[in-house]
Formats: C-alpha cells, structure tokens, sequence
DNA sequence: TTGAAAGCGCTAACAG
DNA sequence: CTGTTAGCGCTTTCAA
C-alpha cells in the first residue's frame, strides 16, 4: 500500500505537491512536476486514502440515505433518484436501512455522525431524535425525505399524501361506497397520518361518519395488511372498500381477499397508496394512488447538495404532488340483494 | 464538537485514559476514573469520532454491500441477511448500488477502497477487475456473493443455479413440452452462464436439440424480458414454455404475454428462476425456482467475518441449493388441434 | 511554483 | 492504572 509519500519520494517532490497535483484540477503546480508525478502514481499504483483527507477536511465526499425499508420499491426508486443525482455531483451515495426500527434508525445515524458523511438524507420514523441532533451537532447537514420530522425545521421533501387520500377516497365514495375502511400504519409516521387525514376529512365532507372501527392501524408490511384484512371482514358490517396505505401492506390486503374468496371489485373495491411493481399485471390491475418516488430523490439530492454549499440558505420545503391512478380493482359496491 | 481532548480535559485526565475508558470493555482503567470520563462526555455531549480512529487503524467497522440491483427483491432480501448477522458482530452495513452497470460498480468498489471499509461484499459484473484488485491491493477483504468472479480465489458464497435450473427445465419436459425457450442474460454473469447451462444440460440429455434461437439474452430487467418474449412469440414456431432466468425478467415476459393475449399455462407454460414478492398472488401463481437469498446473505458476512478475524483462514466456496416450487403456471403445452 | 511544518482527533506502544 | 509520545496519511497555511 504506496502512500503519498512514496510518491512524493519517487517524483523527487515534497507530499504537499503532490496533493495539489493529485486535486482536482491540479491546479498550482507546473506541468512539468505534475507528469512525474503522475507517473510515480502509476509506477507505484498508488491509490489515495480518503480517511486523513476527511479527517482533515471534517467532512467527506459521501452522502448517507437511511430509508425505513429496502425491500419496499418505494424507497428503492428513491434511492435512484438521490444516486443520479449525487453522483452527477461527483458525491457517492450510501444506504442504510432501518425496517421501520427506532433503533435501527438511530444505530445509522450514529454511523454517519462518527464516519462524518457529507450529509444525509433520512427518511424517519421520528423516535430517534437524539441521534438527529448528534448528527446536526457534529455539522452533518440533513434533509428530510419522504416524512417530515417532528419539530425539526429543516429542508424537506415530501408528496401531499393528504390531498392524495383525499382524492382516493372521493373516488371510492362516487363510486358508492359508504363503508370504506382504512389499513394505516403507525401513528410516529408523517406520512401515515396525512394519509389518515385525508381519508377521514373525506368521509367528513361527505357526512360519512363511521367512528374508528374501520381505521386501523398497521406495521406498513405485508403482515400487517393481511391481519388487518382478515379483522376486517370478520366485523358484522365488513367495508365494501379498502384504501391501503402503504404498498407492502396492499401486497398483505390482497393475499387475505385471495384467502377469503373475496373478489375484487365485485365484493370489495381496493386502492393502495403507492403502486406494486406488478401492479400492473395483478387481476385485476391496481387501482393506486401513484407518488413520484425517483423525483423525491433527486429532489432531497439537490437540497442536500444547496445545503453543503451554502449552509446559511434559508431552509426549504418540497412538495410534491401524487396522482390516482384508476384501474380495475375499484368499482361500485355489490348491491344489497346479491 | 467536543473532542476527546475536551472530555480529557475536563475529566482531569489524559487523552489516551478517556480513549481507554471508552474502549468496548473499558478495561485497564479504575473504575473512579472511569466514571469521572463518563460523566465529562455526558456533560459534553461528546461523541466520538470514527475518523481519526479507522486512520490509526488502518480499518473500520463497516462492511461495504456491492449489488447490483436495489430495485430487485432477490437483492434486498440478501442485504437484510448481510445486515442482521454483521449487526450481530457489532459491524454496520452500507449499501451501494450498481445497476448493473460495471463503472457504477468500479466506482463503489473505489469508494469502499478509499474509505478503507472493514470488508466488502460483492456481486459482481464481472467486469471491474481492476477496483477489485485495489481493493484487496488496499488489505480489505472481499467476499462474493451470489456470482463468482472470473479468476479469483476468494470466499464465495453462491446457489446451485445449474442444478436449480436443470430441474426446472426437467420439470417443463416432464410435462410433455418439447419447445422450451430461456429468455437469459449478460454471459459475464457466473450465475446466467450457470442457468443456461443446466437449460442445455435438460434438453441434452432428453435429446432435445433447439439450437439457438430459443436461448436469448436479455439484461436482467423487465424491459429485456419483455422484448424477448415478444420476439420468441413472432417465430414462426414459437416456443410452448420459457424459463426466465431473473425475477425482473419474468416481470417483462409476464407483461409481454398479457398483451398478446396469451394464456398461462394454456398456451404457454413460465417458470421464473427466483420469485417475484407477489408470485403467489398473480394470476395463475408463478412457478419458480425460489432461492434462499436472505441466507445467502447471512452466510457471506459470516464468511467476511471470518475473514477478518483471521486473514489467512482458508478460502472458503460456499453453495447453497434452490428448490423448484411448482405453482400453477406451469402446465402440459396445448394440444395440437386445438 | 514549491517545501517545511503543523495539524485533523484519535490509538497504541512504552514508561513509570 | 495512567501519562507521554509518536504517529495514522493526508491537506493547508506560511514562507521562500
């Protein structure tokens, strides 16, 4: 393993030139020492060490994405959309995945604090508070993605997921449906509770008053989805509807109607907040309200990256809107004598 | 940004005694002076930085994860085994994404060889020799990871792929088909090569000879599943099952074959060479050869650990077996007069 | 344009 | 048990 020095010893120059050869641009140093010293790089197969560089510098070339959940397409095509752009920056991406844990969440944090990142981007679960203001305290700038973080004003990038539940349930209801139930998620979760605002504020503006019973609350995986479904049915009056609110939780709903023998949409209409990669191809296709998961990606970059070179620029907040996409597993309800 | 030196300080000790009281164990320091560093950090609010330390080191705690689709299931469901286990062992894990793209994967393995990571996992391309060569050159060690790399002797951990997919095509030709097309991927992948070997091998041995054209290589995504499949199916004798080498594959070959209106397995039998999240909710469920990728994960961690714990243990080649789990896409072809 | 020298904030001998 | 000291391998003043 060549250091720098070695370099330095082999072009017969001191370790300071050849660090002003190697930066970018190489700029300060004549042409002339600047070939030796890339060709001592070569001769040696040198590599530099970035840990004394950022330790010097106090702060890396690396972004940190911590996202709740890897297996979920969501936050994968997020984790696109931060790379492309980052990368185009000449900044590196990492990801950490924390399933949605608290600990997890913070473990991450932790690590991108000690290992100094050039930033991070954190989608959260909003219970690992300590380990954010570590990550601020150590001079880490931080964008908050997807979910907004309690109490914290910082940039942000989110999707309105209340007027998009709102817009999910208006259809349902024109549709006809007046038992329409909601598989939530936990309540430490912005974007939960906005899709759970949504939901109810339509059922308000429709005087649809249904009282608790069909809004649940769920783990935002399959499992949670499919017991959730399967309570549901088991009530005296079960939902002639279902607005899911989280796609691996959708994946969960529709396994426990499989099971049950519920058709969809002729016994029970479904939409799930966020799309499957196949939603296309289930039968029927699936009704979802549909997020521009890359854009928030690339959007969080870019803040991120405004942020590292200004650090004093007011503190900005993105949203970004999603659609209802209608296709075949939404229809009226069944009606009374069938 | 307290720094060890201020905890020192304010402890009223040295440097290297705060260093030693905040070591794992906190051995070789008494316990009154131990608790006095203890309290100074938390007046501090000090934390420590990784930095200085993975310098003096010359490692880190942190395994570096090379895969090269996030998007795909297969590989979130190894990041998570590679997470669990180096978690247990008290590593962190981060992720990078390749896309399946060889700069993309030079670049990550650069990264991990800069940052000094502690180990490194790969599935690799097979295609960026030279960053892997630094990386060892660099003293990381370097587990592979479902594909093996061409000519280098180093722990491995893969699935039988050949044998999975023989018995796959087995099962296709048991049921009476004769035309059997495979819809594969880039050859520099060791685990595409492997599947189209034990494609070959079936047919061989049942004295099937296709020739080319129904042996076709796609890019390991939907989009060259999808274009393969509408090619097979405008030969003029088209193939009666095909056998989809990746799960995003099989999502293009599934597109494409709804479009066309063809039926499965009426008109065509699918088996899928790794399952889709929702396999069993499609319709029909997909047959496929399911792998145990969580467990692939896990066992290769296990093996970095190993690794780092003694550099000269032997090199180890782990192969794990992938079952046929036969599901309702599979079925005798369509008779001759239909 | 170049070099000398002083760190960045820790850890690890080596003494005491 | 504790402190002193000498780095880890770079970057960055400051002078020349």
């Amino acid at each position: 393993m060549p250091t720098m020095k070695d370099v330095a010893t082999l072009a017969g120059v001191s370790t300071a030139t050849v660090s002003r050869a190697l930066a970018v641009g190489g700029s300060g140093v004549s042409l002339d020492t600047r070939e030796r010293v890339l060709d001592a790089v070569k001769e040696l197969d040198y590599h530099p060490n970035h840990l004394p560089r950022n330790l010097r510098r106090r702060s890396s070339r690396i972004f940190g994405l911590v996202i709740s959940d890897i297996g979920n397409p969501f936050f994968t095509a997020i984790a696109r959309g931060c790379e492309d752009t980052a990368h185009m920056h000449g900044y590196r991406l990492v990801l950490a995945n924390t399933d949605e844990d608290a600990e997890r969440e913070a473990s991450a944090l932790e690590v991108m604090a000690a290992e100094r990142a050039g930033g991070v981007m954190l989608a959260s679960t909003d219970q690992a508070t300590d380990p954010i203001r570590r990550l601020l305290a150590v001079g880490i700038p931080l964008v908050a993605l997807d979910r907004r973080i309690h109490g914290l004003h910082v940039d942000t990038v989110t999707v309105d997921n209340e007027a998009a539940s709102y817009d999910a349930i208006c259809h349902l209801i024109a549709l006809g449906h007046a038992r329409i139930a909601m598989v939530g998620g936990p309540d430490t979760v912005s974007t939960v509770r906005e899709r759970a605002d949504g939901y109810l504020r339509a059922l308000r503006s429709h005087r649809l008053d249904l009282g608790d019973e069909l809004l649940r609350r769920g783990d935002l995986r399959e499992s949670g989805g499919y017991r959730i479904t399967v309570e549901l049915l088991s009530l005296p009056a079960p939902p002639t509807a279902i607005f899911s609110a989280n796609n691996l939780t959708t994946v969960g709903v529709l396994k426990a109607l499989r099971e049950r023998g519920v058709r969809v949409p002729s016994d029970l209409s479904l939409i799930g907040f966020d799309d499957l990669s196949t939603g296309e191809l289930l039968d029927p296709p699936l009704t979802a309200v549909v997020q521009p998961a890359y854009q928030l990606g690339a959007r969080a970059a870019e803040l991120l990256l405004r942020r590292v070179e200004n650090p004093e620029a007011p503190v900005q907040e993105i949203v970004l809107s999603a659609k209802l996409t209608v296709r075949g597993s939404t229809g009226p309800p069944p009606g009374p004598e069938e």
